[in-house]
DNA sequence: AAGTGGTCTAGACCACCGA
DNA sequence: CGGTGGTCTAGACCACTTA
């Protein structure tokens, strides 16, 4: 009883059958999430199949994300069903601000600051916390400003002032030079907002006009928040857009 | 000369190395874009290695996407160097509506269209084309309206009306039983609004106040596209988060 | 020390594509 | 038809984790 399924009247090869009868077992419950998975020899010897088919099965549920793998220790059963069905992607975090193509940015300020209240909410860190904030506006090459940004970073990376200023790099690049740290993870919050004074006195709209607020979080391991920017966009200078794309199953050859 | 380099001193896996000496050859040129990679066989030869070894490291290539490979083709290069550096994902298109937990959806109204300039724009169809909307606001548990949602679908779908004012499946989902066809793409854009009279009196806000509008195009094989809707959220009820993980080279065991 | 997954060989046959 | 990548076997040795 342990072979039989697998051989019959399969057009479909070995490896494939046997990834969809272990994702099926999964799904059911038989491996419970958390719980190993049989040893390859043993699935061998099941399935009456070379471990090389066995481990182009095992593959597949890993691509899936259905469990992951680790030597010495054996099959580890992640999820129950394959998720993530829609992903996105980006070849650089540049891709987030588009707009940037063909502007300049001026500094207009630097100060330090530590967050009170209402800014710790808005940066999501402690009451308390330390920051260098620089104060700048992008502008379109027509004169148009589209959009005054608050960048916060850690104190002591005031040096990334001439690099932010030149408009040479990006600023999130800056922050992986001066953390000496990669950006593992960004975090885009996108909502409305009525412009406040100071961002409408700098964008040249009128104060409480309808914008667009864009919080940007950037983490690094331990998801360690390395930097926070602020961002106020006038109406109708800019949209975001994201395409999101169904994941096929299979890994095409 | 050929075989060489791969064994010396080397303390990483062959296929490893093989990727390496690969993905090098192509970033410099070697082998172009678009071209093709030598077989199989070839490189068994002139690396000295088993054919699975070779498989292996194209297969890395292959997840990198530099390459892919076609049955009966061989394997082409795709990109000089690895690309999609950030990634999000879903779960599911419902996560981009959030927002839509524990809430109600009413129906408001229904007419059919033809779409004029604007509205062609808006929709990013061409003028003329015939359309049915459904007017709908979706309202929290306390009763504040949280969006003001047009949907557009093609004529003859009007049988979703009834499950649509049911409330009880996602929108997106009735398209895929009444187009018959799954939604392979799925674009966000989100501006800033100053919400329109219409609008700003079915969510209790004042005209011209500021807002989001958040438009979706929901697409089917061939870019076809299937479906879309155009969302007016007040100020302050909700933001769009998305976040981007850096995607590691290597395929985890 | 025992058992796991990771790597690798040397074969084999098949499905698919283009000339 | 010949050549490509796709699948598969039956071995082998290794690196790693756990006990």
């Amino acid at each position: 009883m342990v072979t039989a399924d697998l051989l019959p009247l399969a057009s479909a090869p070995r490896y494939q059958q046997l990834t969809a009868m272990l994702a099926r077992d999964i799904a059911q419950g038989r491996y419970a999430v958390g719980s190993l998975l049989p040893p390859e020899p043993q699935l061998c010897e099941r399935f009456s199949v070379s471990r090389h088919t066995v481990r182009e099965a095992v593959r597949k549920l890993c691509d899936m994300g259905l469990v992951s793998r680790h030597q010495g220790v054996g099959t580890v059963v992640r999820a129950a069903t394959s998720t993530n069905h829609y992903s996105a992607s980006l070849s650089s975090l540049g891709d987030l601000m588009a707009y940037a193509k063909d502007t300049r940015l001026q500094l207009l300020g630097e100060r330090k600051v530590q967050a009170d209240l209402a800014l710790a909410g808005q940066l999501r860190c402690e009451p308390g916390q330390s920051w260098v904030e620089w104060d700048t506006c992008r502008f379109a090459q027509d004169g148009a400003a589209i959009v005054h940004m608050r960048v916060f970073v850690s104190p002591g990376w005031e040096g990334m002032r001439e690099e932010l200023a030149q408009g040479q790099a990006w600023f999130f690049g800056l922050v992986e030079k001066y953390s000496g740290e990669r950006i593992v993870e960004a975090r885009q919050v996108v909502s409305a907002v009525a412009v406040p004074a100071r961002s409408a006195k700098i964008l040249g709209v009128k104060s409480r006009s309808p914008g667009l607020l864009v919080r940007r979080f950037y983490f690094g391991r331990d998801q360690r928040m390395l930097s926070v920017s602020l961002n106020v966009h006038p109406l109708g200078r800019v949209d975001f857009t994201t395409s999101w794309h169904l994941e096929e199953a299979a890994r095409k050859g």
